[in-house]
DNA sequence: ACCATTAGTGAACGCAACGTTCACTATCTA
DNA sequence: TAGATAGTGAACGTTGCGTTCACTAATGGT
């Protein structure tokens, strides 16, 4: 062993096992629930360390949140099947909404003022989903399935939209049966050229 | 006076103010901030009695909501230019967004959980959007404006679910050139006939 | 190889709000 | 007019907050 475990972490290794515990925390007991005492308690650290690093438990989740998102880049390459690729897109988001960061998504607005920045965390969520939904759009655009004038921000955070909006009003992710019809009856009709 | 202001009151009565005195903070403070000690105060009652009426913070802010829902109906008449009634329908789903009930539909989301029943509130808020919009696009059926395949309820509570979703997220209201993009770019082009 | 510095621990603290209880009192009803 | 019913307000124990402090483990400069 060459570090042999050191009875006291410190710097990115103690921020990183905090960070770990409130992931897990949030997924076991949700938002709502989530006590610093507990998040100190299973990192093996004294709340004292976490109040040194985040003012907040909202900030707390936040950077816990982006911690885990730079580590697990969301990755998708279009296949060129528009609605497919786009369900496929969906599932993967209600799963996303099924673990720590859904509860945290949850939290966050829960919280949330029109004062208060939550451009943070939201751009982290929407940022990448634009860019996935784009992407598909582009491809089907190639391939002449889509119109070009679909391709705009806000058509393409259309799906993502939905299915947050369902996560939140309705405490879970949206079913498949909800991602077909929000599909079929709203997203394809709007950016395919014919096909109505 | 037929009731020469009892200095005590019971019953509807008191439950009235507690109602009034609750949507009053809900305006004041925000949900995350609400205090059963301060709408008891504000209501000159005692905290015994909000706990014998309402198990919690959330049955209570849920019943005063239903409560103002029930009073003040929401009314709406189509004119028969879809465009500009879906508009004021938007215009006026902002106003009430930024006051109360706005507060209380984001406070509920945060409390919200798979298990917990979030029909109730949600039902009563959805249902009469729902219902005005169908209106609104029954007349522009009639009108030939919009195809029919349109009026599904998906599609009526598209508009509603993206005024929501962008309060929630943003934490005010959608402002008008918000309203604008949504119509121009998703809503209208889904449900008129030609138009593209 | 040592020791000053830095960083984390864990217990204790005062505080605020929770949700409950109780003795008291105002209002209603028979 | 005498119960019975319903509300008051103060007090209570509890929980979690966010802070403080004496102590201790790791680190890095010389």
């Amino acid at each position: 062993m060459t570090e042999s475990t050191p009875s006291r972490r410190r710097g990115d290794d103690l921020e990183h096992a905090i960070f770990e515990a409130t992931l897990e925390e949030l997924a076991e007991v949700g938002y709502a629930n989530l006590r610093m005492e507990s998040i100190a308690a299973r990192a093996r650290a004294g709340k004292a360390s976490l109040y040194k690093r985040w003012p907040s438990r909202a900030h707390l989740v936040r950077a816990a949140v982006r911690h885990r998102g730079a580590t697990s880049e969301m990755l998708f390459e279009p296949t060129g099947a528009v609605r497919a690729d786009l369900e496929r897109v969906m599932h993967r988001i209600a799963e996303v909404q099924a673990g720590p960061d859904g509860e945290a998504v949850r939290g966050y607005v829960g919280e949330l003022t029109a004062s208060s920045d939550g451009e943070e965390l939201r751009d982290d969520i929407e940022r990448p989903r634009v860019r996935i939904v784009t992407a598909i759009f582009e491809a089907g655009i190639k391939a002449g399935a889509v119109r070009p004038e679909a391709l705009t921000p806000r058509i393409a955070n259309l799906a993502p939209s939905l299915m947050t909006h369902y996560f939140l009003t309705r405490g879970e992710p949206a079913p498949p049966e909800v991602i077909d019809e929000i599909l079929d009856l709203v997203v394809m009709p709007l950016i395919t050229e014919t096909g109505r």
